[in-house]
DNA sequence: AAAGCGGGGTC
DNA sequence: GACCCAGCTTT
């Protein structure tokens, strides 16, 4: 009946025994997943949850995505209440974790599914959502809802062209990975099978020292055969990343500090930024003379460039060419800290409160 | 297909 | 320094 499950013995059917028997005995105990006995034993995972900590897993450790996490679904409990937040509130509380589009569509695919009453339950229906592509519609769908989909992130990408030692370069065969991996999927443990291959990944089959000796799939896998573990997965090369200048204001009135709400596109787009100018690409001279309105200078990298900015005080503005991006907001001292700013203006002003030799 | 988009950890 | 991380969207 099923033409893929008609022979037990293909390479999948064992794959799939195999590494479902690891992850039973070696799964990360993680706050968002239902662990494979207890899935067994009937629970079902919370879809907001496991939503909630795909988007913030994209591209993104779970070190640092695990203290979010709990703080989102302390304060907002369900999906509901989360749609029925002010988006400001939202760009806050994601402050520091990067790539702030996620948290814009993150709040737009709240009030989609607010609005349908419930989430999508394939695939093919999340991938409709802002903010969720191929791997985290496929993880949504196998992991809350049990679809026979493969999800196909950085690490399974790993794993599987270890196994099948696959010389072509990424991003060109993501998809012959996911249809390689898809005859994997076991009918009954769709959602076991997805975690199972990102464990394996994280923990055991690892980009710089993968531990074959304890791996379930090192004796299919060709990669080891070769002795050429660490040569996969092959990858298209990467640009060098150029640099940028630039100089912030740290403009305190009174007990506040002068901030804004940036542009809704673009780099940091939506969040609390400080006012700043353009960042060029070649060096600036300073604005003001070596004095005290310089506080010092601070670099930040981001995903295509590298940025070295001069931070000075409010005395400094009248010679600063400033960019106006939104409505001025006069943030108290006392709440700066906790009030948004994306992490390298927090670098600003820690220089400020603790300076430090550049 | 390529570029834009953050931030932190590791070796 | 380079690479990696439960990638997506826009051009």
């Amino acid at each position: 009946m099923y033409p893929l499950m008609s022979n037990t013995h293909t390479p999948g059917a064992e794959i799939s025994a195999n590494i479902l028997r690891w992850y039973d005995a070696s799964a990360r105990s993680l706050p968002w997943r239902v662990s494979p006995q207890d899935r067994a034993e009937g629970v079902k995972p919370n879809p907001y949850h496991v939503w909630l900590s795909e988007i913030m897993l994209q591209q993104t450790t779970i070190p640092h995505a695990t203290r979010y996490f709990l703080d989102f679904v302390k304060r907002w409990p369900t999906i509901e209440d989360l749609a029925s937040a002010p988006r400001d509130d939202i760009m806050n509380a994601w402050a520091g974790l990067g790539y702030y589009s996620r948290a814009r569509n993150l709040y737009a695919c709240a009030q989609e599914i607010a609005a349908q009453g419930g989430f999508p339950e394939t695939s093919a229906g999340l991938i409709k959502l802002p903010g969720i592509g191929p791997y985290t519609s496929g993880a949504i769908a196998a992991i809350a809802f049990n679809e026979q989909v493969a999800a196909v992130d950085g690490n399974v990408e790993r794993v599987t062209t270890r196994l099948l030692a696959m010389d072509a370069p990424l991003p060109d065969i993501k998809k012959d990975i996911k249809a390689i991996v898809e005859n994997w999927v076991p009918e009954d443990r769709p959602g076991d099978f997805a975690q199972a291959m990102m464990d394996l990944g994280a923990t055991v089959c690892t980009p710089r020292s993968p531990d074959c000796l304890i791996c379930p799939l090192s004796e299919p896998c060709k990669a080891r055969a070769l002795v050429r573990q660490t040569d996969f997965p092959v990858k298209t090369p990467k640009k060098t990343k150029p640099m940028r200048h630039g100089a912030v204001l740290l403009a305190i009135a009174g007990d506040g500090m002068v901030a804004e709400r940036r542009a809704d596109k673009g780099l940091l787009a939506g969040t609390l930024g400080l006012p700043t100018t353009a960042w060029n690409d070649v060096p600036s001279e300073p604005a003001v003379a070596s004095d005290d309105r310089y506080i010092g200078r601070v670099e930040h990298v981001f995903t295509h460039f590298r940025l070295y900015l001069d931070v000075y005080t409010s005395e400094a503005a009248e010679a600063l060419n400033l960019i106006v991006e939104g409505e001025e907001e006069l943030i108290p001292m006392s709440e700066l800290s906790s009030a948004g700013l994306p992490s390298v203006f927090r670098k600003a002003l820690n220089l400020y409160q603790s300076p430090r030799g550049t």
